[in-house]
Order: structure tokens, then sequence, then C-alpha cells
RNA sequence: GGCUCCGUGGCCAAGUGGCUAAGGCAGUGGAUUGCAAAUCCACCAUCCCCGGUUCGAAUCCGGGCGGAGCCUCCA
């Protein structure tokens, strides 16, 4: 088995070899606490949240960190709004993140550094680029001094001469238009830590430099981040960081795609007050062929009713999910669709590839993993065991076995290695989910085939068959952290008892009712109750019933 | 203007030089079912356009058209 990653930093796919053998560090550039989180934030993290289980059962120790940006702008902008302080916009923001993290499936963060906690290492990081002549102090700010990095520009391929530089007041301060500010000096109000420098706080960039070398190390193995990162941010890193140490500070530089709204219906956290005014406004100014012009002619990908008839939405059809417009919501969202559902719509494309979401994707998405959900059932009927208390594989090596003259299991063998093929290139998530639901319905077929739900006990060899069949499902879903639980069955009602007990009885009534070969109030039952959404299925073993989808 | 990326069936999406172009959703036909549901089987694309390289291209090169991102805060 040979990994591979696209490697940013030299544009192409590069065979994996960790810093120190067996050992992998992971950092990912993590959010800036100061609004809800949105979709589009859990890109990143559901990706190297993968990314560290296929590396772990590759049998690396891996450790994966994803800081939290707690001072910025931002968010003292967002206090000031709010009348409270900075530290309390940030702790809220940081718990929703968290949560919406823990709906997705994202448990493997080995440590969240805060920035605010790194004051000490931030300012020593900054005095040695000082002493270093990397960069200087300028009335009350330092700047980086790009003109004194040789090879500035290589991650994102661009040259000094072509930057324009951050604007404000503080560009008179810089030497040159493209120096990003280290320590920026506080002004009457702001939250500010003591430095050499004056009271102040840490630049954008430089939290992640520190960081990441207090935890991983001068030079580490993975640095992830959305692409719109790759410039200014990690080109700064790597200014401060290499221009610091004077070694490599990552081996490979890996960047998701972007997520952007689809459709109107879709438009990622809703629409606050202010997205909804800002939206009107561009339609309003929106001549033909102006940007809003452009917007409202392009078809909404997951066209609904609801999305043509509000067309001042439509504006903000292609603006892409950001935090200055998106907002809140996600929370919302996860409630309806459910967090393996999301997980699983973030995984089915390739992670360099732009996402467009919409709702309807994502419901779309859960169509076909209800195929697995089904036949976990199934698995349930013919063994007595819940798919999701299944213990799971957890080293490539162990997965191997000697399939004998078992079919099954042969064919478990080589989905398995297809697989795992998908993953080692470029982890490509989408090929591999392919393999999964060509080993389901094999599956299902062998269920099929030897009538497993039928006295399954008398065929004891069979069954064992199946068990190890589904072993390797389990294990390689696993490694995609799907179906880590079993999903919540939805209930007719909701957590109404009485409409449970009156499911119950037209139940027994239409039971009753084909028991006397009634065909046709049976028949009225089960299509008024599809008509409510209620899906009715008739086995050998008795009817079961479930909240259509 | 500079720098990137993308354009595969109705929709989503793998594949990036060579067997019959994965898989999912939707659809159609069949098996199964009292009828359904679930499941299984079958059918459903020559890869935006033009030109070139090659024995051979969706896959490489050039041009065109269309779309996205970055260059300012952004995962």
């Amino acid at each position: 088995m040979t990994i591979r990653f696209y490697n940013t930093l030299s544009k192409q796919k590069e065979v994996f070899e960790p810093v120190t053998p067996g050992k992998v560090g992971i950092y990912l550039c993590g959010p800036t606490v100061y609004k809800p989180a949105h979709i589009g934030h859990m890109v990143g993290p559901v990706i190297f949240d993968t990314l560290k289980r296929f590396l772990v059962y590759n049998g690396y120790e891996v450790t994966w960190v994803v800081n939290i940006t707690d001072v910025d702008d931002k968010l003292i902008a967002q206090a000031n709004e709010r009348g409270i302080p900075m530290s309390q916009v940030a702790t809220e923001m940081t718990m929703d993140y968290l949560a919406n993290l823990k709906s997705l499936g994202v448990d493997q963060i080995d440590q969240m550094p805060r920035a605010t906690d790194y004051m000490k290492e931030i300012i020593a990081f900054i005095s040695e680029l000082i002493a270093g002549g990397y960069a200087y102090a300028s009335g009350g700010d330092v700047f980086f001094d790009v003109l004194k990095d040789d090879d500035y520009g290589k991650l994102s391929n661009r040259s000094v001469d072509s930057q324009q530089g951050e604007g404000g007041e503080a560009a008179s301060r810089k030497r040159s238009p493209g120096d990003f500010a280290l320590w920026k000096s506080a002004k009457a109000g702001e939250p500010a830590w003591d430095s050499p420098w004056g009271p102040g706080r840490p630049g954008w960039h430089i939290e992640c430099s520190a960081m990441s070398r207090g935890i991983l190390g001068k030079t580490f193995d993975i640095h992830g981040g959305g692409l719109d990162l790759v410039f200014p941010h990690h080109e700064n890193e790597i200014a401060q960081s290499e221009s610091c140490h004077h070694q490599p500070m990552v081996k490979y530089w890996l960047h998701n795609g972007l997520m952007r709204a689809g459709s109107a219906s879709g438009k990622v956290g809703g629409k606050s007050d202010r997205d909804t005014a800002n939206a009107g406004a561009q339609a309003a100014a929106g001549a033909p062929g102006t940007e809003a012009g452009t917007a409202a002619s392009t078809p909404p990908v997951g066209s609904t009713p609801s999305a043509a008839s509000v067309p001042e939405e439509q504006a903000t059809v292609d603006t892409k999910i950001s935090r200055s417009k998106g907002a809140g919501g996600l929370a919302d969202l996860i409630g309806r669709q459910g967090g393996d559902r999301l997980r699983f719509f973030l995984l089915r494309t390739h992670y360099r590839s732009t996402i467009v979401f919409s709702e309807e994707e994502v419901a779309e998405a859960g169509a076909g993993l209800d195929t697995f959900h089904r036949f976990f059932e199934r698995y349930t009927r013919v063994t007595g065991e819940q798919f999701h208390e299944l213990p799971a594989v957890s080293r490539r090596v162990a997965g191997e076995f000697d399939p004998g003259d078992d079919e099954l299991a042969k064919e478990a063998q080589a989905r398995r290695t297809a697989f795992l093929t998908k993953l080692d290139d470029d982890f490509n998530t989408g090929g591999a989910i392919s393999e999964l639901f060509d080993w389901v319905r094999a599956l299902n077929k062998f269920v099929d085939q030897h009538q497993l739900e039928d006295q399954p006990a008398s065929k004891a060899e069979r069954v064992a068959s199946l068990r190890r069949g589904v072993a390797t499902l389990r294990e390689l879903s696993a490694i995609l952290g799907l179906f880590r639980a079993a999903p919540p069955k939805a209930k007719a009602g909701g957590d109404d008892a009485l409409v449970g007990k009156l499911v119950q009885l037209l139940m027994e009534l239409r039971a009753d009712a084909r028991g006397r070969k009634d065909f046709a109030t049976a028949d009225k039952i089960r299509l008024a109750m599809g008509a409510m959404g209620v899906v009715i299925e008739d086995r050998k073993g008795g009817t079961e019933w479930r909240v259509g989808s």
C-alpha cells in the first residue's frame, strides 16, 4: 500500500511518508469564533476527521490539531455590537462549533488550542523574527518584511511585486505593501496583551505558526484548510515559520474545495435580516449585466417552487458560502437531515472539489444512505445483532483474512482492496463509497439467494458467511466515520404516545383484514397510512412500519 | 489585469492515455408480493465545442465557449 496526496506546494500527487516514521502531525486551520458555524465550515473538519481515521487505520499514530482563533478584528466588532466581552463571544461560538462537530461525528481532534492561550509563544515567535531581521516594529505594530523572504509566494504562486496588501491606515507604517501584521497595536477599548511593542494583539497568521510549532514541531506532516486560505493565510504562515526556522514548515499542504450555495431554498444559514436586506438591495441595484443580474439569470440547481417564487433571494444564489453572508441555521439543518446524512453528503465528493450545497442534494444523498439502513435492519432480522454495535476492525493489516472457498468472503476481500485503493490515491472518498454500494448490493443478494431471513437458525454456515461479509462493511464504513449509531427512528406523531397507539391499532385492524383476505380494507388502511407518510412492510415475520422519507 | 481550478447520462459524481466510461438519486421493464414496501435482475452517457499529438484520448497540447475561486476578511 502506498498512500498519495495532492500537495498544493508541489502541485502534484506525492507519496506520503511522514517526517517521523509511524507518526503523523496534522494541523487544520479552525474557525474564527465570532458567529455561528454554517455547513461550509464543516467541510474541512469532516474531511480531516476522516483522513485521521484512515491514517490511524493504516497504523499511524496521528496527532490532529485544530486551532480556535478567539482574538480578531471580527470578534472585537461582534463584541462591541452585542455589548459583551470578546471572550464571551468566543466562548459562545466555540460551544456552537463543538456541538456541530459532534453532530457530524467529528471526534478525532486531539487538541484545540486557543490563540489567547498562546500569547507567550506568539510574542516569542515575533521576537525571533525581529531578531532574525525578518520583521520590524513600526509605531506599535510589527510587520513581516516580505522582501526578506526569498521564496515568498511559493505556495500560492505569486510574486511579491504583484501584492496589493492590506489597506487601511496601517499601510502607511509598512515598508512594502505586501508586508503583513504580526502584531497589531490596540486602540482604546480594544482587548490587549502586553508586549515588547506595547499593548496589542496578534495578527491573523502568527498564531498558527506559533501553535503548530508548539504542538507539532518546526516541521510537521500535514497542514490543511480551505482553498481560500492558500493566500494569504498559509503563504504567510510559511513565510513566518520558514524564515524563523530555516527548515520546511510542512511536508504536505492539503486544501479542500469550498462549498457554494446552490439554490435559494438551500441557502446556507437560512436568511438573516441582514442577508435579506442585502440581497434585496443587490437585486434592486442589479441592472441587466450587473453582477446581480448575472446571478439571477442562472437557473437554480435544485429548482423548487419556493425558490422560483422568491426572486430577491436569487441574488444570493451564486454567492459563495462565507461567514460574512451566511449565519446560523446549521443546528436546524442537522436536526432536519441528521449528522450522518450531512457527513455522507460531504464525503461523496472528492475533497478538492467544490460542493454545491442545497438541502435537496443532501436529501438525495440520504436516499442512498437509506439503502444501508434497510440492510442493517435486515441484518438484525437474520442475526439479531445491531450493525452499529459490531466491533470494527481498526487496523488495515488486521482486516485481511484468508477467504478460503467462501465466495462471499472472496468478494469481501476484493471490495475491501478496491475501497482502500481508492483512499490510497489522494483520499478519494467518493470513489471508495461506490465500493460500499457495490458491496451492500452483494450482501443483499446473498441474503436473497439463501433466504436467510427465513429460518436463519437452520443456515448457520450461510449466516456465518454473512457475518464475515458484514464485518468488512463495518470495517470500511468506520473509516469514513459513517453509521456510528443507529439513525433515530422516526415515530408517528413524534413523541405522542396516543398517536403511536392509534397506529398500532390500525396495524392490528389491517392484520385482521388480511387474515380474512379482506384486501380491500387492508389496502385502504395501507394507502391511507402511506399518504400520511407511514410506510408498511409485510414480511414473513410480521408487518413492520416506519415513517418514510 | 495577475494567479488557480472546473465543464462526464435528467440530477449528483468517480475515472485523467488503452478491457464493455464506477457508484448514487430519479426513471422504465422484469422477478418477488394478494397488492405494496424492501430486495434482486435488466435498460438508461462516447465524456462542452473545434483543431492537434498518438497505433490509441473523456484523460496530453492549442484555441474557443461556459462556470467557480483567490489577489481585501473567509473553512
